[in-house]
DNA sequence: AATGAATGAGCCTTCATTCAT
DNA sequence: GATGAATGAAGGCTCATTCAT
């Protein structure tokens, strides 16, 4: 049993390191030697185990991704019965989370979407990040009321969203350059708040420019 | 003469082509023998002309930030002395311009703070995107009001900039997937509208925030 | 024994397996793994059945050339006590079958016999070509009479067997390349035919030339 | 000038490298770093100037295919304006001494043609070999009269063509093995006088079973 | 008897860089 | 100033083989 677990463990362990090494370095800069020094394992392992170096990099962005989903739930723990004003502040403090906490996650996604837009992800990245999407435009949509389009809703998930994205490269940056962080952990709280805020006003805005702007159309038709 | 002219023509021939496909693929995934063969330069004429595919890499980066800048003046040529509200619309309007219509330019700066944080580019970066930042963040000061601490000032940058790079990153996967742009460029005004006044509602909120925590405050003490 | 036929069929399931890629695509080009897939077995067993790679080839080799042999009979199913000429058409028959039915056999010699000159298969190869080499001379020496020299022998039998082989590389090539087969096997009595009277005709006239020399050299003499 | 000779006489001396060992060991069993190591050449030199292992390949054996050819003329100097039947035996002699001389290339051709049926050769081959080939059966033809159809042609082209490969398999296994070679070169004249004779004789018993067949079905008609 | 896991040697290829001209 | 040739280091991958179970 000990044993089974040990043999199985080789396999774990590779992963790990891989996905480690993947979001600090990237796909390119991370050498498959590279992982199986780091994770003890003999540098054919990966190809038994995972077959292709592109392999185990889609293996391992999932893994992190379903590690770090795990950790924090996409709602934010805020139950769906919750006003959406509340469901969209849980999206928010767990989005703001896997930005400031995740280590191996957003990070990896980030570059490989954007550094390596070659699609070796795409179709990884899409069924993972598709279901997180539609959740938050459905709340967004709910903000906005009836008249909000397709286009208005994905303009303001752009504001909601973009910011973790940001975030997260702030953290990677003062990492590698070993600077202090300006948003530190600490601080989850009242960034959530700020972000929520800025947000629901931005959103209340967007609404009513929606509306009014339509009822013109209204009265002019 | 003439034959400086020509040479100095390779280069920036070389230049051109190396910002173009540093932009398009990242930096390990360009390669000097592409970026000559495309140039039709002598795959040694890199090395003579740049030193090194380092020196290369940074000086198309400037390259491409000077081109962009000068094509879209980062105020959104909305004079000095016009109302913070305007100067921000400004602001954001070149921003959403540089996201959108930069082929080349804030497309390389993401892949490559993100993607390549080894600080290739962290110096020449702080040196051209600092004084963007700067003048920004003044004006956010200016509509958050003299309570704004700068953590307040950096929280509403983040939500101001961040969509840029979002918007960038979605043109880039767009282009690389062949699919058909979501945010076009006849969109840009309708979203400058949006973006302006999603952005001044939160900003707003965010100074009733600041001044009623404040005030909270100065009651308690 | 249940477990023991089992077993044995796992290792004829390798053995059928390896025969045919061994003739398909040679010995370097076939990969162990590639066998075991096939045949549904694990990667060790050949190992564990065979020992090496090099034993299955030549315990493959052997099975198919049996395979063969028994399907096709060498002498063509002509008694031994028939007139020469008739023996001869036998032996051009099985040839001709051989080469153009025989989907693993009468190929994996040849490659061997050639693209391997290693010697793996020599001693194998001796072994079971020798006999029938021997049988064809001696009918070729009967028909080229007493005068003939070993060379003269060797020669003919050139002439008669050479056009098997070269027929077993056309149908490999055109297997290969998916093109129709010029010599169909409807075509093979009138093969048999045309190889035969074509053979007995210079056998013939080889002998005349033979003995017309020896006939001018006892004269000289 | 001397020198310029000398840069391209590193890429000759890879391709005569090459060209030897693939017709030794073959396609697989020639390692890139074995010919640099034989040719003094860096191993990247072959990517250098080849490209692949496979277009040196293919560039080698074209090479070899040229050399031979220059060396032996197909046509066995035998005029064009000469009868049929001398005109074959100039071809026949050509052949013979291919096989029996031509250490690197009708070897290579064999097991190539054989042995990799992959088709990596299979163009480089269609081209080279498809003129001699033409050019053999258009004597065939005139020396079968002209009822043979295509099939008769090519069924005698077989007799008087494969006769040449089993030999050059027969000098590669010898000089493998260390054997004394059966077929030496000092033999040469009388071997074309044998093959030459056999053959005529058989197409001579060809063309008469040919048109003795065509009679019956003319008094069938 | 049979297997899943693991290994090490080796191969082809890429690429930035250098050098002689 | 500019180039064609050449290089060395490194990377990903394949494959026959072994080992513990």
């Amino acid at each position: 049993m000990d044993l089974n677990t040990q043999s199985s463990d080789t396999r774990e362990k590779v992963l790990d390191v891989a996905c480690q090494f993947f979001s600090e370095k990237g796909y390119r800069e991370t050498t498959i030697a590279l992982i199986c020094q780091e994770a003890q394992a003999n540098i054919a392992a990966v190809n038994y185990h995972f077959g292709t170096k592109e392999k185990l990099y889609q293996l391992a962005w999932q893994h992190a991704h379903q590690q770090l989903l795990a950790r924090f739930s996409p709602d934010g723990d805020v139950a769906p019965d919750r006003p959406a004003a509340q469901r969209l502040r849980g999206r928010i403090r767990a989005g703001l989370q896997r930005a400031m906490m995740g280590d191996a996650f957003e990070f990896g996604i980030m570059r490989n979407e954007m550094a390596n837009p070659t699609g070796l992800l795409r179709q990884v990245i899409d069924d993972t990040i598709s279901p997180l999407r539609k959740a938050t435009q459905a709340i967004l949509r709910e903000l906005l009321g009836p008249q909000a389009t397709d286009v208005d809703v994905e303009l303001c998930e752009v504001c909601v969203v973009a910011p973790w994205l940001h975030i997260t490269r702030h953290h990677l940056a003062e990492e590698h350059e070993g600077l202090a962080p300006v948003f530190r952990e600490e601080m989850l709280d009242a960034m959530v708040d700020h972000f929520t805020a800025y947000a629901l006003a931005g959103i209340r805005e967007t609404r009513r420019r929606i509306e009014r702007s339509s009822g013109k159309s209204r009265k002019r038709s």
